[in-house]
Parts: structure tokens; C-alpha cells; sequence
DNA sequence: TTGAAAGCGGTACCAG
DNA sequence: CTGGTACCGCTTTCAA
């Protein structure tokens, strides 16, 4: 592989010149240039990457978090922020949690050994407090998440609004007895969301029970599982569910069906994320639209700025809008 | 942030001294071992990782190119994958074609300049000859995909038994005519499976049509359109269709429903992948399942093989095992 | 407009 | 066992 001291040789150049020319500055003869060009484009030269990020202290490398990279919502996260990085000469490097406070931590190491140049959360397992120290290091910045006083960006869209209006759409529907499905009560977005939940039940003074909102509901799998434990509630059970998630969403419907229940008839259901799976399953599943990709997207430009024009980090909350798609389960 | 000059000073030692300690080396008393690992604890040094790339010549950064990041068998291979690297220390980082040549062609300038020091292929857009001369920069893997003659590790699985043994299921199930959605021509996989579905078609002496071979199928969308051609078919209709997606398949069953197809009765549908939709939409989908999780770490081991042990490049298919899961659907 | 040279922060060879 | 030092390949003053 040439270096840019042998294609200083051959166009009996300094490097210095050749540089210039690689990095498109000003006062250099066009002459020369055009010679230089000619001999880079003949030695089929390109740049030493690394060289270069040690001289100007960046790797063009950005992390993006997330809990697991084949969650549809994740996978469609990833989708827009590899798509805007490349854009701007970014790379992405994808790092998975897996829900785990220490996998998160590890990441922090990244930014520390410069082996990254910022990172984006797409969700949040440890205690802000622990994360902060790490922005001397380098920008971090917040999507799909909510913290109350983090001093970065936070990119999301308003939970307490969009839970409070699937709940409502539930209600406007005619269903009373409203439960709730959830991950995990450790994401503060999650939390928000359950405010909306439970101010729209108590703005229509409508009951709410202990025993009908589930946590811990990620998948397909969790869905059918919360579907049995309701079958098998020993009182009232609820007749709709707002599920935190389309792939829940998909698993209570499917076991619903399953063990005779009419849906929406009898249980009516509405899902998350709006993702495919809600078109193909039987009733089609009624859900909130999440522009992710824009989240993505808007994600790494906002990074980026801090970056390239080194804006302090400060807190400063974007919300986008999430739309209600209604279809047959509810 | 420290350097490993400061922590030598503070040690009174070396850079060397320091160096060693950093990287295990023998020769270092323990007592100074100790006083250096002190300081660089107490100090919070880690090493510049760019630096230390430059010298080394590796930047612990794999690539792995997929179609698009949020399609259900990419993402999975994007898990596995990821899961693997960082248990041995490398960094993944996704890299979307979109289904274009020029963007693989790009991403094979990330080797070039060592942005990476290897490049995991889930798919393959180019001409294989436009790829190879880039193995002098480092080295390929091929994974999910086949080509006949490339000189690098290939991981996939046998396209043609899956294919033979799907369209058997059918013809075992009692069809006689069926039909086959795929994705592209380009993809020689593809084209091993579509062998495949030929091969147990002539073997039962069954009738095969051109008009019942559907290409450009990669979702949910396709399959409800491809589903649409289907029902305005102007002479005889396919009774099962062999789909080379799932998401195509729960298009395709979904559509064919909401025409008044009963399912499998008038028209059966195997789905390919075994991903979760396949549980979820109604009738349940059969398919086959792909290991797609351990293709993607094995493919990280193997090319980490060839880097460690600087092992030359060389041609060697790796089978995987898959599995008829049969459903509802069939 | 150009070149010389000093790093960026490590690693590793060679001498002692 | 330890230290001195020459790089890795590029960018960026500074001086000419």
C-alpha cells in the first residue's frame, strides 16, 4: 500500500503538498495538483485511516446502543441512523445491552479510549448519574428515551400523549375495563407512557386494577404468555389492552383467538411502533405510529453538530409526533 | 487525558516500561508492574486506541454489509454477529447496500483505507470479480450467500435441499401445482433455491409455469401485490406457493383471505426463515428455519480466524443445517 | 505557493 | 529486566 510520502516522491513533492491537495486546500498550484491527482489515482492511494484519526483525533466511528439489534423497532432505529451517518462519512458501529447495565458501561469505554467519536442511546439500563461522567469524553445523546435532567439532547416523542390517546381512541370505542402492557419499568419513557395510560382512565373515571397491567413484555412470546395469565384471572378481566408493543400486541391477539376470544368483540388490542407485523396478522392490530426513521436520522445530524462545530452539549428536548393507525382489533 | 508518557513520568519509568505492562509482556518486576498498574488506575489512563491501531495496523472494527438493516433476517444475522465480535474485542459496524452495487463498492474502500480490518458479506450486489481484487486489502467472508468459485470462506446453508425439501412438503401435502416467489436473479443463493423447487417439481412429474415464478418479492407489501397478480391470473392458479420470505408469505395469506382464498384449502403458503411472524398471523405460517444467529457467529469466528492467524484466504464451504417447521399454513 | 520538521500516542527492536 | 528511540502515516505550524 502507498503512503503519501512515496506519492510525494514519485511527484517530487513534500508531503506537506500532497496533503494539501488530499484535503482540498487552498494554495497549491493547479499544476501540481492535477500532477498529484494523476499519481494518487495511478498508485490507486487512498488515506490511512487510522494515521489521519490520530492526527486529527476522530475515528469517523459513532455507537449506537440499543437493547437488541433484532427488535423490529431497534432493527428500524439502526436503519435511519447507518443511513444518515454514511451520509456524512460516518460510520456506525452497533452495540447491543441485551438489557444489561454493564454491556451499557463497556460502551462508555468506547468513548473514552477514543475508539468512537459519540454515541446515541436508544435506551437507557443504568442510572443517568452513572453515564454522565463519561460526556467529558464525548457527546452523548438520547433517542427514544426520557430523562427528567439530563443535560444532552433528547430526541422522543410525547409518551404521555400518545399513551393517553390509544387509551382514549380505546375508550371512544366503548371499552371501560382497560389494561396495560409494559418492558420494564426501568425506562422513564416507559413510565411517561403509563401517566398517559392512567390520566385518561381517571379523566373518564374509569376503574383501573393492579392486576391488568403486565410488565416485562417484549416479544411474541410475552404476549401469549400475559394472554394466558388474564384467561386465568380469578375476577373481571379487561376488555382492551394497550400494549406497549406491536409484537405483544401480535401474541395476545394470535393466543386471544387461540382460546376463543373475539377480538376486538371481546378483547380489543392496539399495539406500538406501527410496524408490519400489524397489517398481517387476524384482526390487523390498531397501533401508534413512531417515525423512527426520522428519529434515527435526526439522531445522528444532531450529534454530528455538536461534533463538527463543537457545541457544548446541553439538554434540549425534541419531540416528534406519533400518529394513531387505526385498524380491526380495536 | 493521561498519555502513556505522563504515566510514565509519574512512575519514573519508561514509556516501554508502561507499554509492557499495558500488554501483558513477561520481563516486568512486579513491584514496578504493580506502581505502573497503580498510577494508571489512579490517573484513569486507557490507551488512545488510534494510536495504538497505527502502530499495530488493525482498528478492531468488522463490517458487516446486509440489504437493509430493519429486514428480520438481517437484523438477526446483525445480532449474531455483533454478539460474537465483542466477545472477542471487535467492534461491529452495519453497512446497508439497499440492494445497489455501488454502495458495496464503497464499503469495500472501508478496507482499503483499514477503516476495518474485515468485511462480513450477508448479500452480494456485485460481479464477483468486482469484489476480489479488494482480498489484497484484507479479508472477505461471504455468509447467507454462494457463489461458485470465489476463494473465500463461504457460510451458508444447502439452498437447493430447502428448496427441494419445502416444495416435497407441498407435494406430500397433496399439491400439485405450485408456484415460487423469490426475491432476485442476482443472488445465486436464489437461484440454487429456485433450482431446488425445480428439482422436486421434474422428480414428481409435476407442471410448472413460467407465470406462477414471481421475483422482486421482499415484503409484506410484495406479497399482498404478488397475491393481487395471482387472483387476476387469467388461466390456471398456482394451489401453493413456496415463498422465499416469511414476510412475503404473511403478505401473501393475508391477501389471499381478504380475496376469500381459504387457506391452506384453496391455496397453501410455506414461508422461509422461521422468523417470529410465522406464529402470529392466521393461518400460522410454515417455513424453514435458518440458523441465521449462529451463521452470523460463526462467520465472525472464522474471519477473526483469518486475521489472528494471518491464515491465507481460502475457499471453504460451510454448510448449515435447516428445518421444515411445519404450520397452519400448509 | 512550497517544504522541513514536529508531533499525534503508542509499540517494539536493540542495547545494556 | 529496563530504557532509548525509531517508527506507524498523516496533518499542521513555521519559515522560506
Amino acid at each position: 500500500m502507498p503512503t503519501i510520502q512515496e506519492i510525494a516522491k514519485l511527484c517530487k513533492v513534500s508531503t506537506s503538498t500532497v496533503s494539501r491537495v488530499l484535503n482540498n486546500h487552498p494554495y497549491v498550484s493547479e499544476k501540481i495538483r492535477r500532477e498529484v491527482l494523476r499519481v494518487i489515482e495511478e498508485m490507486n492511494y487512498t488515506p490511512h485511516f487510522l494515521a489521519r484519526g490520530l492526527r486529527t483525533n476522530s475515528s469517523k466511528l459513532l455507537a449506537v446502543s440499543v437493547p437488541k439489534a433484532d427488535h423490529p423497532f431497534f432493527a428500524g432505529l439502526i436503519k435511519g441512523i447507518s443511513l444518515q451517518a454514511l451520509e456524512s462519512n460516518y460510520k456506525v458501529c452497533v452495540f447491543q445491552t441485551f438489557y444489561c447495565k454493564e454491556n451499557e458501561l463497556e460502551l462508555m469505554k468506547l468513548l473514552q479510549n477514543r475508539e468512537v467519536d459519540g454515541i446515541i442511546l436508544g435506551a437507557l439500563e443504568n442510572l443517568w448519574d452513572d453515564i454522565a461522567p463519561y460526556l467529558k469524553r464525548g457527546p452523548i445523546l438520547m433517542c427514544n428515551e426520557f430523562h427528567e435532567t439530563a443535560q444532552v439532547p433528547i430526541l422522543c416523542y410525547n409518551e404521555f400523549e400518545s399513551g393517553y390517546t390509544a387509551v382514549r381512541h380505546l375508550i371512544e370505542r366503548g371499552y371501560r375495563d382497560i389494561g396495560f402492557c409494559f418492558d420494564t419499568a426501568n425506562s422513564e419513557a416507559q413510565n411517561i407512557r403509563k401517566k398517559g395510560y392512567l390520566a385518561a382512565l381517571a379523566d373518564h373515571n374509569l376503574p383501573y386494577r393492579e392486576e391488568w397491567i403486565f410488565d416485562g413484555a417484549f416479544s411474541i412470546l410475552d404476549g401469549i404468555r400475559i394472554m394466558n395469565r388474564i384467561h386465568d384471572l380469578p375476577e373481571k378481566k379487561p376488555a382492551a389492552l394497550f400494549s406497549g408493543s406491536d409484537q405483544v400486541a401480535a401474541g395476545l391477539i394470535k393466543q386471544a383467538v387461540n382460546l376463543g376470544y373475539s377480538v376486538p368483540g371481546d378483547l380489543a388490542v392496539i399495539g406500538y411502533d406501527n410496524q408490519p407485523i400489524c397489517r398481517v396478522t387476524t384482526p390487523t392490530i390498531t397501533s401508534i405510529d413512531i417515525p423512527v426513521e426520522q428519529l434515527g436520522r435526526k439522531a445522528v445530524s444532531r450529534l454530528l453538530a455538536c461534533l463538527t462545530e463543537e457545541l457544548p452539549l446541553k439538554r434540549e428536548v425534541t419531540l416528534f409526533p406519533t400518529e394513531l393507525v387505526v385498524r380491526e382489533s380495536t
